[in-house]
Formats: C-alpha cells, sequence, structure tokens
DNA sequence: TTAAATTAAATTGTGTACAATTGAATTGTA
DNA sequence: TACAATTCAATTGTACACAATTTAATTTAA
C-alpha cells in the first residue's frame, strides 16, 4: 500500500495530538484558577505586559477577533481584565489586567513546573523540540496566509 | 520579573501554536476534498484499515466519542462511510468506507507532499521533530488521565 | 478634501473538542 | 444465574477556532 497517506507518516497529526492532550494535562491545574487553556495564555500575555489591544493580543497567540472577542468578555465577566476603546484611536480596543488578575498570577506560579513533570523529555531534548517547533512556526510568520 | 510564566518559555504554547497553523495550510486543498482536517485523519484510517469501530477509532485520533459521533455522520451523509452496528457485539458501532469514499483516496494523494513544501526543516530536523512529538505522546499513553 | 481603501473588533455560522452523563449491551462474579 | 460492574456510543453543555462578513474608525490618494 502507497505510504504518503498513512496517519504514522505525518508530522502533522502527532503535533495535533500532542498539543491536545498536553492541553489535557493543564485542565486539573487550570480549573483551580478557573481558567481554559486559551484563557490561561491571554492572562500570561497580561501579566507580562499588564496591557495591549486585541489585534497584538491575536498575533502573540495566533488567535484572531473570533475567538477573542467572547473569550476577553468572559475575562472581563470574572473581574480579570477591563477592555476599553483607545481614546486615540477608536477603532483598537485596549485590554488591561485589573489587581484582582494580577493576584491571579501567584495562584498560577507552580503551573509550569507541575507541567513539565507530564513531559518527559531530558533538558536538551525539550529544547531541541522547542526549537524546531519555533523554526516551523517561524515560516509561517512569513508566509501571507 | 519571575520568567516561569512567561509566553515564550513554555513548551506546550509553541506546539499548540505550529498545530493550529500547519492545519489551516491544509484547508484550500482539503476544501478540494469537502473534508475538514479531522475528517481527513478519519479518513486516512479508513483509507488504510478499511473499517473500524468507533472505540478503536478514537483511540488512533485521540478523539472521543462526543467528537466523533458528529463528524462521522457527517462523512456519512457524504457518502463517504457507513455505521453499521456489530451484530456480535451491539456496542460497537462499525465504520466501513464505500467505494466512493476509496475514490477519494485518489484525489488525496498530493496532500502530504503538498504540505511537507510548508515545513522549512531539513530532513533530519523533521525526522528529529516527529520523534520527539511520538516520545511526548508515548508517555500521555502511558498514564491514565 | 472627500471618496476609496484600509484597519480593527464584533458578529455569524460551521465544526470541532471534551467533560460529564445517559442508556443499552455485555461481562464478571457471588 | 441474577445482578453489579464495565464498556461503548450517543447526548448535553461549554468553550474554543476560524472563515467570511459587517460596521465603525482612520488613512490614503485622487
Amino acid at each position: 500500500m502507497e505510504e504518503s497517506l498513512k496517519l504514522k507518516n505525518q508530522l502533522c497529526f502527532p503535533l495535533y495530538a500532542c498539543s491536545k492532550e498536553l492541553i489535557k494535562r493543564y485542565k486539573p491545574l487550570l480549573d483551580k484558577l478557573d481558567l481554559t487553556y486559551t484563557q490561561y495564555i491571554a492572562m500570561m500575555v497580561l501579566w507580562e505586559y499588564g496591557s495591549i489591544n486585541v489585534k497584538n493580543l491575536g498575533d502573540m497567540l495566533y488567535l484572531d477577533s473570533g475567538t477573542l472577542t467572547p473569550l476577553l468578555k468572559k475575562l472581563e465577566s470574572k473581574g480579570y481584565i477591563t477592555r476599553n476603546r483607545d481614546t486615540a484611536d477608536e477603532r483598537n480596543l485596549i485590554i488591561s489586567i485589573t489587581d484582582s488578575g494580577k493576584k491571579l498570577k501567584n495562584e498560577a506560579m507552580g503551573v509550569p513546573s507541575e507541567i513539565s513533570k507530564c513531559v518527559c523529555l531530558t533538558k536538551e531534548e525539550a529544547i531541541e523540540l522547542y526549537r524546531l517547533l519555533y523554526k516551523v512556526l517561524g515560516k509561517f510568520g512569513e508566509d501571507d496566509v
């Protein structure tokens, strides 16, 4: 049989499966913070930068407004962020972290180390995997999709 | 600032982003076959095995019945598969490929090579990425989630 | 300087994903 | 052999994910 269309010969499939399975490992940890994985990566950007508009947040997370708009409204309803139009350019919506959102960071502090326990790679392998993923991602950034 | 919660220091994020971005590259190719990515990987299993029950298909694709049931009904409505209870054990639903589903394979033949053009890795890097992804996935298979 | 083009967020519609539950069929065991 | 436990697919409910479109604001160019 022709090999090229077999599941085991694809690169995308383990990428897709691995991503989903690892995200499942976040669930019990993030449940304690009342966050989903997507909400968590949005909060990570806000913990680092404090505020950002939806466009730039979307560029960072590889998500569009169709995904972010409802997600950010949910984070707003939880009290972790505020959503305000940029007075200098009313097209932009500026997302800012609240005090409550900042406090959440302390509770999230243990998450990365818990997750790293799920990944059975040597330090060197993890670094190589990281490098290869960003190499593939980098090429995508250059293309206009 | 504490580094551990920065987006750029996570392994899961590039995994998640890379998976999504690569799947986007499938879209124009799969649109021609009237398949989504998830439908495509289900068809790949059927092109190889001809028929399989939902449980085993789900184990292979890391998907549960909540995802597969509607997806398989859609593939059935397109005429690519049939869905029949196993007479030996009525709990099992057996998915079988139709002639129309088999013909679709010819049209899909060019997809893997088109996709490999999107991945700017050397042969050796692609092999290493594949190995690392399956190493991480393998560990998940051992755990009971 | 105003009409066309561009940009940003929101909206709409379709299709996953998955946790939790349900219900039917089968299996294990007292 | 009944009945409890298990297994499998389907269902329910929530949350993305993204293409395509819409609307409003801003920028560009004739």
